[in-house]
DNA sequence: CCCAAAACTGACTGAATCGTCACTTTGTGA
DNA sequence: TCACAAAGTGACGATTCAGTCAGTTTTGGG
């Protein structure tokens, strides 16, 4: 796609410091600019967000906005989801590509605790996340749709492994382990949306998201691993329902 | 929300017949219009999508289509929507509002299957669902988002009275219903998303959607209603879980 | 302090597209 | 056949914004 091409060879005399200051406040004015296209393109959409809108809340001219993202605010747009993912990415990894001898039990109710808790302190990507990442994962411009496709497949390339490891020791029944990756990170999605959308009074100061996202984790989890239904042997015999429960293997 | 108000006092002399040829030939012309919008708003999204080609599409002058849809293209996104939602109450109420005495778990199966195959042989019809509801659902007119909101609280509202009957009768293990509810949609939802993401060559004429809808119902209600996790106690034991299956009710 | 380079600015331009309305076409009853 | 009503049309004015660029301000080295 297109990512502003900062010019990678530091014309400084000593090399031992990284960046120069002049680099470093670039860095911080693009950041007050991306934390103001957050702001407004959460309030309001990609579509509707004027670049003229950001540049005000920054408190940039329209014309300094170009100058650090030439494509407008469709470039703003990526560079948050950017970050987005890579977080994402990051918090996946560090659920399920540690060596450690963990049961997949715990790694899955620890990744969709941080997940949750991630969206829920930041609840203005995830409406970004939400708005805008569908409407251009089903667009028509190809490569933009590619984006999404392949941040998609490198958390289900993160997961994947992981469940297949659970299945081959036998913690996990054998399914198709992508589908279930699928299904894991689509109810994580599942349940922000709920949470979002029932945006009970904006969750005041009182609100513990933490104990949310732990209470939420817990409820996934337990559906998810030993499902809904009720396996007493005594309430399946009441019910004449003593065979169905083999069908799923 | 606006809906067009076709006058209801039908002025023919006879009353047997319930509308008139003109009210009939209006009502074609209307479906028309909105066939063409609905190709036009699946490929483009609503914002690209212009009156003018809608228009074109339809073969209609762009004013005719403000005689029938006085908002422009947003009403016409909102009749194809209503429609959709109501074909979906429809689904759900067969499923779980009959007064048979039906396990649950049948139930759900054939819910999730005819969910999945209304959107799979109309998957324009789920594209556009995906690209404009949350954005709308999400977005800052309270109006519009209440829409959203309403039509999957009916849709709940016809669930929940189930999983509570299935709970009270123990087939289902006591979870919050509502919750179960959400969980339910958003995994039928979530599938037609992978469904539709992966979009394999747009599925030639030899692809077999029954069969597709019918395998994926089989792979949710298994994981839903019996979990992924591996329950045979040789297992537990092996991997020293034992305990962990408790932890759920 | 001065000057040149870098950074910033916002009024302006042109493109896209919405919604209108004066006019044309079609249908119908006398 | 005519005359009037209903339906349809698309050119046009108004609006909204993205992106540009000529001019201003700031920075930093000499």
């Amino acid at each position: 796609m297109f990512r502003i091409s900062v010019p990678f060879d530091p014309p400084q005399e000593f090399m031992e410091q990284p960046v120069s200051r002049r680099e470093r406040e670039r860095q911080t004015r693009r950041l007050t600019m991306l934390e103001a296209a957050r702001v407004v393109i959460a309030e309001k959409g990609l579509k509707r967000a004027t670049l003229d809108e950001i540049a005000q809340r920054a408190e940039f001219g329209k014309g300094t906005i170009y100058n650090y993202f030439p494509n407008g605010k469709e470039e703003m747009l990526f560079a948050i989801l950017d970050e987005v993912y890579s977080d994402l990415h990051a918090i996946t990894e560090e659920a399920f590509a540690t060596a450690e001898a963990i049961p997949f039990r715990d790694r899955l109710r620890r990744y969709v605790e941080s997940f949750l808790s991630y969206f829920m302190r930041q609840r203005d990507l995830f409406v970004i996340v939400m708005k805008e990442a569908n409407r251009i994962a089903f667009g028509d411009e190809e490569s933009k749709s590619r984006y999404f496709k392949s941040n998609l497949d490198r958390l289900v390339g993160v997961l994947q492994p992981a469940i297949d490891d659970a299945m081959a020791s036998g913690e996990l029944k054998p399914f198709p382990a992508e589908s279930v990756a699928h299904m894991i990170l689509g109810n994580v999605h599942g349940y922000l949306r709920y949470y979002c959308v029932r945006g009970d009074a904006d969750a005041g100061p009182g609100t513990d998201m933490d104990a949310e996202s732990v209470c939420a984790a817990e409820f996934l989890c337990a559906i998810l691993l030993d499902g809904m239904a009720d396996t007493r042997t005594a309430t399946q015999i009441h019910h004449g329902l003593g065979g169905a429960a083999e069908e799923a293997s």
